[in-house]
Order: structure tokens, then C-alpha cells, then sequence
DNA sequence: TAGTTGATCGTCT
DNA sequence: GACGATCAACTAA
């Protein structure tokens, strides 16, 4: 697989833009000499000042940082006690832009991502790895941290580094991208800021 | 199959 | 002091 890093240039277009142009790359993540390798199918943007849904809206503050910084950074937050979710950080330094991931097709180092997300206990590691046992390991945004060992550690990582970053893949076209209204928000809940691949099996929802 | 709820805590009001 | 960009387990039907 050729692994492309995507620029800074990339980052720094116009927000919605990025969230559709992510839909169709793949997350890299190198962990403990492992290899973790997922296609973005489903990602939702968060325009900051405009959005009464982001972190951002209210302005800067200690948790959302991050989210100021230039494009290509990754914000990671903690919600409801027990979940972490990776967004991308989007447009020039001071803008408070990202785009949530919420959910990957698992590409390279399924066993790994089992194993963080506690499928693989060390008595059957046997079992065969059959497709649909895929499905559930990152069809969620606090899932797909979870199997890629993405936690607090990881906020404020630059995407053109080497831990984590997102590599080239092949253009989605704009018919196989769905959009529709965000998931697990309340306010500003009428944009229809989240963008899908069509018919992936590994959406968080149908 | 749909709807409800418990887990669990950092952040902002 | 309330609640959330969630998930999984449970209940009812």
C-alpha cells in the first residue's frame, strides 16, 4: 500500500471541503511497532464560531486549544466519563474549525485493534478473523479511538508527524457522498454537516 | 426491533 | 451542579 502523508495545504481549504475530501483517505497510526490503517467512511464538520454544536463556539478555552491551532492537528476530547473522539483540526491558526471521525473501515492491524478493543481475549486468539467481526471495531467515533489507541495523550498531535497521520487515497466521488444531519447534538442539529460514503458497511449508522 | 438506561468524570455555568 | 459530538446492555413486545 503506497502511504502518502496529505500536506498541510490540505488541512487549510475551507472546512466542509476537507470533511467531504477526508471521506476515502486512511488513518495511519504507529503504535508500539505496530502498523494501524483505516479508511475514513463517515466524519462530521464543526465550524466553530458558526456553530452552536462545537466545542468552539464559545470561544477559546483550556480544553478546546487545539482547535485554534493551525489545520492538521488532532484534537482529542473526553465526553460522558468513559469516551474519547478524534477530530481534525481544519483552515489557519486562530479559526477554532474540525472535522469529527466517526467511523473507519479497518484496513491493516485488525488483530491489534480486536485486541485494544478487547475482542481477542489471550484464550482464543485463534479464532478466525471473518469479516463481520470487523464491523463493530471502529463504527463509532469513541470506538475507532479505542482501537487505535487514541486517548488524551494524543491531543494537539500534528498530522504531518509521524505517530499518527493521514495518508492519500482514492477520490470519493460526490454521488457516493451522503450527507445528512449530525449525530448526538442538540443545538444547531439542522445542518446537514455529516458526510458519508453510500452504502459502507462500516458507518455507524445505516 | 425499538426504546431506555447505566456507566462515569472533565468542563463550563 | 448539570450535562455531554457515546456505547453497550438491558427491557419490552
Amino acid at each position: 500500500m503506497n502511504l502518502k502523508k496529505l500536506p498541510r495545504s490540505f488541512y487549510l481549504r475551507p472546512t466542509l471541503t476537507v470533511a467531504k475530501d477526508l471521506l476515502g483517505k486512511y488513518v495511519v497510526r504507529k503504535i508500539h511497532g505496530h502498523l494501524l490503517i483505516g479508511k475514513i467512511v463517515e466524519v462530521e464538520a464543526y465550524l466553530g464560531e458558526k456553530d452552536p454544536a462545537s466545542h468552539a463556539y464559545r470561544g477559546k478555552t483550556k480544553r478546546n486549544e487545539v482547535m485554534f491551532r493551525r489545520g492538521g492537528h488532532l484534537y482529542v476530547y473526553f465526553t460522558y466519563g468513559m469516551h474519547f473522539c478524534a477530530n481534525i483540526v481544519t483552515e489557519e491558526q486562530g479559526i477554532g474549525h474540525a472535522v469529527l471521525i466517526r467511523a473507519l473501515e479497518p484496513v491493516e492491524g485488525i488483530e491489534v485493534m480486536k485486541r485494544k478493543r478487547g475482542f481477542i481475549s489471550k484464550q482464543n486468539e485463534k479464532q478466525s478473523p471473518a469479516e463481520n467481526d470487523t464491523i463493530g471495531l471502529t463504527n463509532g467515533p469513541a470506538k475507532l479511538c479505542k482501537a487505535f489507541g487514541i486517548a488524551r495523550a494524543q491531543n494537539g498531535i500534528d498530522l504531518l508527524g509521524n505517530e499518527i497521520f493521514i495518508a492519500d487515497g482514492k477520490k470519493v466521488l460526490g454521488l457516493k457522498i451522503g450527507a445528512s444531519q449530525r449525530i448526538g447534538i442538540r443545538n444547531g442539529r439542522e445542518k446537514q454537516w455529516r458526510f458519508y460514503i453510500k452504502q459502507n458497511s462500516y458507518l455507524s449508522r445505516k
